[in-house]
DNA sequence: TCGCTTCTTATTGTATACAATTTGCACGAG
DNA sequence: CTCGTGCAAATTGTATACAATAAGAAGCGA
């Protein structure tokens, strides 16, 4: 999209997702667009897109404040991202294509490369994630769903959860994408449904272990 | 919200769910606003709430036009809305009050005497079975669900469902009502989930059922 | 006629000024 | 001291002008 519009919802973003603006505070147009040196009209433009996220929030007289997220809304956004991502896996296997199959098969041996070494690459392991899971949302073919899920997914989120991930974990990561190639290969739906929703819950359950400070254990083995 | 605003975002989803604008036509800010009686303003943001409901979309350089919904994307639409639907009951009936119980049982028993007339009064039904939904998305008690959700539901879809409903579809409609009541009351949520996907999905089968039908009678004409 | 370039025009992006609304505070009446 | 009341400041909503960009048409040469 345009320049200031992009520069503005990312700089508002960041500035969000590192806490240089704390939960709960206001943000009053005028001063975001000083901080991002554009005028008004793009920063409402970036507000309207992060409130979609549910990054921001209005109140009743549509004043913006920075949400304030709970571990519960958080469950809350694994449990609605494990239904709707399993959901794409099922209709992406219904439509896999050879292509599509050996693009996802080859970033699954880059990542599995990645996280094979003495000191896992986690960098790499998100990137080639990341694509591996965009690949599947593509191949799903619907467009609401793209949508919908875009406003679910906090990279963020997804980073912090990887910060606790073992060697184990990551295997474990792999091979799940290996049994999701397995039945994207078969084209069977249901499996491939439920092994993406096991998978984003598995990471879920990482997240909030590692968030409640209980005993890493997938990072301790 | 605004007035110009919610009235430019009035009128063009006025304009586009009627036809007056048909699928694929483009939509230039200038021309909206006129016919709107504001400014370009306000037009930006309620094409931008179209665009997030899937009403517009944006080419590459950021072109608006009327989104041309195939029978796939309706059933696209539908099959996302089981899933959420079901995953608000369940949400709901683990959250279950026995004050929301209340308003929920005579919402449906309002629905009841609604259609339960020589001839059912399809406006009336149409209205609780909103309010009866609404109560529990709200009992959900997840924003990340009632966002999403609201992106989904075309309401004019869901009227135009009902046109075709005949009296035993409307009695079956009630009874499932009946069996979600009945499952919150016992705070049974894979229970309520399960008779949310099938009442959702059922709706579904009805409008494609009719809407074979008007194709038939349109390629005959 | 076809393809290429270039210019014109249509359309969206951004900045800015002003209007409408809401919030917060001060001040006075009880 | 408390509670309204009203005024001032802050904030968002809208209109409008202009800049940047993309689509389409016209002209030109092969």
């Amino acid at each position: 999209m345009a320049k200031a519009s992009d520069l503005a919802y990312e700089t508002i973003r960041a500035m969000v997702l590192s806490g240089e603006l704390s939960p709960g505070e206001q943000l009053s147009e005028e001063t975001l667009a000083e901080r991002c040196g554009v005028s008004r009209t793009p920063v409402r433009d970036a507000l309207r897109r992060l409130e979609a996220e549910l990054l921001v929030r209005k109140n009743e007289s549509q004043r913006s404040f920075v949400a304030d997220w709970s571990v519960d809304d958080v469950a809350d956004a694994f449990e609605l991202r494990a239904m709707m991502e399993g959901y794409a896996a099922r209709r992406a296997a219904e439509r896999m294509t050879k292509r599509t199959l050996a693009q996802l098969t080859q970033v699954n041996s880059m990542l599995c490369k990645a996280i094979q070494r003495d000191k896992p690459d986690v960098a790499a392991f998100l990137e080639h994630n990341k694509v591996f899971h965009e690949l599947i949302l593509e191949a799903a073919d619907s467009r609401r769903l793209s949508t919908l899920l875009g406003a679910l997914i906090e990279q963020p989120v997804v980073w912090r959860t990887a910060q606790h991930y073992g060697s184990e974990a990551f295997n474990r990561s792999h091979s799940e994408h290996e049994d999701l190639l397995a039945a994207f290969a078969r084209k069977d739906g249901p499996w491939a449904e439920a092994i993406m929703a096991g998978h984003i819950r598995r990471a879920f359950h990482v997240y909030a272990d590692a968030h409640r400070g209980l005993a890493k254990i997938e990072s301790a083995a």
